[in-house]
DNA sequence: CAGTGGTCTAGACCACCGA
DNA sequence: CGGTGGTCTAGACCACTGG
């Protein structure tokens, strides 16, 4: 029944959010507490409740037990940015994707490589290097060193009808991934594989996944910036 | 009291969280029903249903109303970035931030920027570029155009004690901000008010943030790729 | 102390799905 | 049809904050 069908705490969240957006509550103000709400629109505490917990979970207020619920200091866009498996990014745009396997082998682990992973120099480990195409044009290579324990026959894996991102979130479920994001210039080999100029910037993205107990990998992407970019869109 | 003190719905999350971690549930695989969890754990179904409803909203499961819960087809990672204002970001560090202003004026948008801010050709909008230092190392340069409807007074600004993206918070609520992220070579003027060599790749995040009806402004950020990169931190 | 949010309960009605 | 999730209620107890 009434307003616009929307389930009642979604009203009250629609309601508080366009207080904000109005600008007539702005960071810092203090929001009418669940008791005020409550009574405003005829709603039980719990339907309140619902709506200003949603509310603070997605960052637009912060509450504080005892003395009340304020609009959030927004000094931050905070947006989703999904990293994909590549093979269903470049699907998605209609694209053709395919890839070619430069490297696959075993090696041993240097002390920079053991510490991300957290197991001891000298451990063998995975190793495998491949590039991406969409539509026959390189956009990514991604250089990646996977622990075995977490994906022991990683060797043996058809990299021509997956990709590692499919083959790990298979057999090692994902519970924490690391990432960061830089601007730097490929290394000659990088630059080979990828077809461009040494001197063209890329976007580089280092990622770590982490599996339950293990480090299930740590994997460098590295695309060449005139052809990939991130993007991401946020609301609210 | 009982276990570990977390509130009943929370242990609810975990338990589950742990069988997907465990690879005890698989993507696809049914989840145990709300009755079921409620018998097993000895809770109201508001409270189960409290924890496999936010499981839904993180992404971890997908319902169905009258077939029941999956475990989600988990096909990507998706990551909060956040993208901060610097002058915070940088105090955060615990280092200096200071900044300097090198244009403050009123441009005609051409026909690409009247595109993007929603206005006429030719329509005057305010043009600024900033450069922000940590501990008097140049790490941002920020080429912004912002909307005159959205901020009229943008040009009295005083930018030696609040940066732009502050102050557009403050008198532009935020509703909806895009953004783009790319590698890429710096223009020479970039450069030179860096203080880099113009074959150095940079990092560039193109934002356009929303504000009601307006598009308040459009900014360009031009980071180093040697003295700044994104990072990011991914749980569940 | 009174007011706040955090959590929980034991019911309830509904829309939906699959058999 | 029975089982599922989606929503809502009217209470309740607690921990915390502020004056």
């Amino acid at each position: 029944m009434s307003s616009t069908d929307l389930p009642a705490y979604e009203q009250v969240k629609a309601f508080v959010k366009a207080q904000i957006h109005s600008g007539a509550l702005r960071p810092g103000d203090a929001v009418p507490s669940e008791a005020a709400l409550q009574q405003q629109f005829g709603l039980s505490r719990m339907t309140v409740n619902r709506a200003m917990t949603e509310l603070a979970a997605e960052g637009l207020l912060t509450r504080m037990r005892g003395s009340g619920t304020v609009v959030a200091q927004w000094h931050r866009i905070s947006s989703t940015l999904a990293v994909r498996d590549i093979h269903e990014e470049v699907l998605e745009r209609g694209h053709r994707h395919s890839s070619k396997v430069l490297t696959l082998e075993v090696v041993k682990a240097d002390a920079a490589l053991a510490q991300t992973l957290g197991l001891r120099r000298g451990t063998r480990v995975f190793h495998s290097v491949m590039v991406h195409y969409e539509n026959g044009i390189a956009i990514q290579l991604e250089d990646r060193h996977v622990n075995p324990a977490a994906a022991p026959d990683y060797l043996q894996v058809d990299f021509a009808h997956t990709t590692p991102t499919q083959y790990l979130f298979q057999c090692a479920p994902l519970s924490e991934a690391r990432y960061s994001i830089e601007a730097a210039l490929p290394t000659a080999m990088e630059a080979a594989a990828l077809g461009i100029q040494g001197s063209q910037p890329c976007l580089v993205i280092t990622r770590c996944t982490i599996s339950g107990a293990h480090v299930a990998s740590q994997g460098r992407l590295v695309y060449p910036g005139m052809r990939y970019s991130l993007q991401g869109n946020f609301q609210l």
